[in-house]
DNA sequence: ATTGACATTATAGTAGGTATAACCCTTATA
DNA sequence: TATAAGGGTTATACCTACTATAATGTCAAT
């Protein structure tokens, strides 16, 4: 029967001695003999089975503990259900990572869009796709207040995304409406605040924002909204354009600056037009 | 300037107080104020807006010490390159969890094919479909040896694998091949392990096991594999069938009792025929 | 004055290791 | 014979991002 010492087992194995020594320790994984006089461990080369499943099943996503457990309860059944329920956390986490993913792309391209961004204030058309969001009513008119309103809205809002079990991460691509009849009438009343999200097959329950032509302006600075809102509105009236849709104050960047702590924003205001 | 203490500061934004007490002892995320008097912390409305910095970046995968350079540099470039290294991270991740999932999956099966299993040693015939295998040779011929031979087969592939950057998952489906040749002649050489890998796109260089009808006979005994093996011959020859490909020793489960420290295997020897 | 809800600090625990120091043992080489 | 290399051992601290606890201080209202 030939022993391997610590070193030969791990080299074997992938695994560093410092680590083999841990499963020892923790009763997960331990020599099959031990020198009494030095100390040493000495492995049997049919241990290489469990440190496989130990190994097979730590690669699965179960903990060392979880993994003791089983291997001392030698129960399929058990085993089995472990599995099961890793199952869905592998699920989750894959749904999860996913939305990850979208959401760094999304916020380097909202990064693109900042560098490349039409200057402050210049009016543009663009054509915009159909997107979806996830509002909540506030009952607060922020453009009565100003920024801390805004800020405790956007609190509501946060609070409410995790109600509804909604990633956080959508957080970063938010916004207010203004309703149609309330732009047209420039009735400054808005109480709803929003976030887009890319994909409705992800939450039920969203509302559809139509694609189309919209009337843009960018700005940086949350208190200029309102003019910028006007002159798009003048904008519109001059051209002969007709408004189809609520207005919105989309945020597409967000950067705080360190020293000063406030939001270093890029805002797109846009209202969605016919050309009559 | 209204000033949010530390409880409500952490109830607005879904964050214990521990956790922002602890930011700020790590210079992440300092209050505005703070009272020298009785230490307390107060914070400005308007620092939410680095807080949902903080909480965006660190949702998106970032460690809090990459979201401290990063906030405190404040240059956009650098973000973005970090978000691109991100984005691969999270790829990466996202590959291999979805890996992690197959393997589940597998398992669970294997587990069931354990407890369904036919009798050992009955002959049965299955239709098995097409799989992909990666081979190693390591040029001793296991029959001669023992199972310590075996072992050190295993560990071999397993470092193939390493190597060859093939996730460990995989070696929970291992198995030994003799040649079609050797088989027929009832010569008992071979000096292959694989693994095999359900899925061709994962890596490149597999090899296809074709798909058809393999006289297979299940075995839970290491050493009793080779009497199997000429039991299903004398079965072939019984029959009249032709073997049309090589034998292969798969390894459908390896469950290691806790106390012998062996491997508690089931085995599915199988050979591929026609009809003649 | 006391109560209850706040706040503070320091310390330790979590998981799954890695890294380090200080030490022991054996063998080969100068 | 000294010593260096290469194994082995232990204990301890470090890592991340928190959470939990204890011991203590503060605030507002009854």
């Amino acid at each position: 029967m030939q022993h391997l010492t610590i070193g030969e087992m791990a080299e074997s194995n992938n695994i560093s001695k410092q680590t083999l020594r841990l499963y020892d320790n923790i009763g997960l994984f331990s020599p099959d003999y031990r020198n009494d006089e030095n100390g040493y461990r000495y492995y049997d080369i049919k241990q290489n089975a469990r440190l496989d499943m130990i190994q097979y099943l730590k690669s699965i996503g179960l903990t060392l503990n979880e993994i003791k457990i089983q291997l001392a309860s030698d129960n399929l059944d058990k085993i089995t259900s472990l599995l099961e329920k890793q199952r869905l956390t592998v699920d989750d986490e894959i749904k999860n990572l996913k939305l990850q993913r979208r959401a760094i792309d999304k916020t380097i391209k909202s990064f693109e869009l900042y560098k490349d961004s039409p200057p402050d204030g210049m009016i543009i058309l663009e054509h915009l796709p159909r997107r979806y969001m996830y509002r909540i009513n506030t009952s607060v008119n922020f453009y009565n207040f100003g920024i801390e309103v805004y800020e405790d809205m956007l609190r509501k809002l946060k609070h409410s995304l995790l109600k509804s079990n909604i990633s956080p991460l959508f957080f970063c691509n938010a916004g207010t409406i203004l309703r149609k009849d309330n732009f047209i009438s420039k009735n400054f009343v808005s109480t709803e605040v929003f976030v887009f999200i890319d994909d409705k097959t992800l939450f039920p329950k969203l509302e559809a924002v139509p694609s189309g032509n919209y009337l843009c302006v960018y700005c940086e600075d949350f208190e200029k909204e309102k003019d910028y809102a006007l002159e798009l509105f003048d904008h519109v009236e001059k051209r002969g354009f007709k408004i189809i849709g609520d207005y919105i104050c989309e945020v597409i960047t967000d950067l705080p600056v360190v020293e000063t702590n406030h939001r270093g924003m890029l805002f797109r205001l846009q209202v969605p037009i016919s050309y009559k």
